[in-house]
DNA sequence: GTGGCTGCAAAGTCTTTGCACGAGT
DNA sequence: ACTCGTGCAAAGACTTTGCAGCCAC
């Protein structure tokens, strides 16, 4: 489902006024494949293998532009590096004190738990746009995954 | 309530196995003088009005130690910069995109709300620590202050 | 007195910027 | 063709580190 054919990322990226290169077509790929949320560095690693031309510059310049686009978005972090998420629909995050995983999860549940809180609980002078949790916690056995029961 | 005497705040230095120095008490009250989760850079401003001689290193090994000590804590942000908080009971982050200011937010029902969820939710290979909520949007008016009804 | 803390400056990491060349429409 | 995107390298922002001297305990 997630999995997009390359013309249909071509659409992507020219829908939002952008012209298509090789560089975003691979940039906007391997930040849907790599599920961690990645680093501009990491996707950078990734892609030079394929590609030994591309340069770091040019990720940050593209992730920057994807982000202003609305294509991706940034991650908050504590550490001191920008991470960035390749699925924008609504969804919260695990984050993983010892192995610094990032790691998506998804509740229907909760995400009308949540839209009916803040219908009612109104913030003035303020227009609320999104509302996403952070659980913080560590992964008892480092090598396995998290799995959501 | 939130106020503490000079003494309280040695204790607390102290009682965390920290040494009580001039730098270390002026740090930790700036910090919590300061509403808006301050950057490093921010509390050295204000810190150097009063005492000119104290070093932008130390207000950030001082930040470091503190953190790792627990007094304080980190806040998640997806610009480049740190920023800290002094307060570290169970609250929630209001996010301003267009003032950057992070505005406190409390409230028992939903820390209520989201901790029954949790109780029911299980993830599995994963020791639960802690679970915020990032609420995003902006000012309608970024001269006045953003109210909780 | 001793070990931890501070100030200073230098180094390190991550990110942005400027510019000439190259590619997409 | 014209404009936007890319690569490279340099600059910038933020943070960490090393070390000599200083201070709390």
């Amino acid at each position: 489902m997630s999995q997009k054919s390359l013309g249909e990322i071509k659409d992507i990226i020219s829908d939002h006024g952008l012209k298509v290169t090789h560089q975003r077509l691979m940039i906007y790929q391997a930040l849907k494949e790599e599920k961690k949320h990645p680093t501009a560095e990491i996707i950078f690693e990734k892609i030079r293998k394929k590609n030994p031309s591309i340069s770091l510059g040019t990720i940050y310049k593209t992730l920057e532009i994807f982000v202003e686009k609305g294509l991706i978005s940034r991650v908050n972090t504590s550490e001191g590096n920008m991470r960035y998420d390749g699925l924008i629909d609504n969804h919260d995050h695990i984050y993983c004190t010892n192995t610094k995983e990032i790691i998506d999860f998804r509740d229907e549940e909760l995400n009308t738990l949540i839209s009916n809180f803040f219908n009612k609980k109104k913030i003035s002078n303020f227009d609320l746009k999104d509302v996403r949790l952070h659980i913080t916690g560590e992964k008892i056995d480092p090598s396995k995954d998290v799995k959501i029961n």
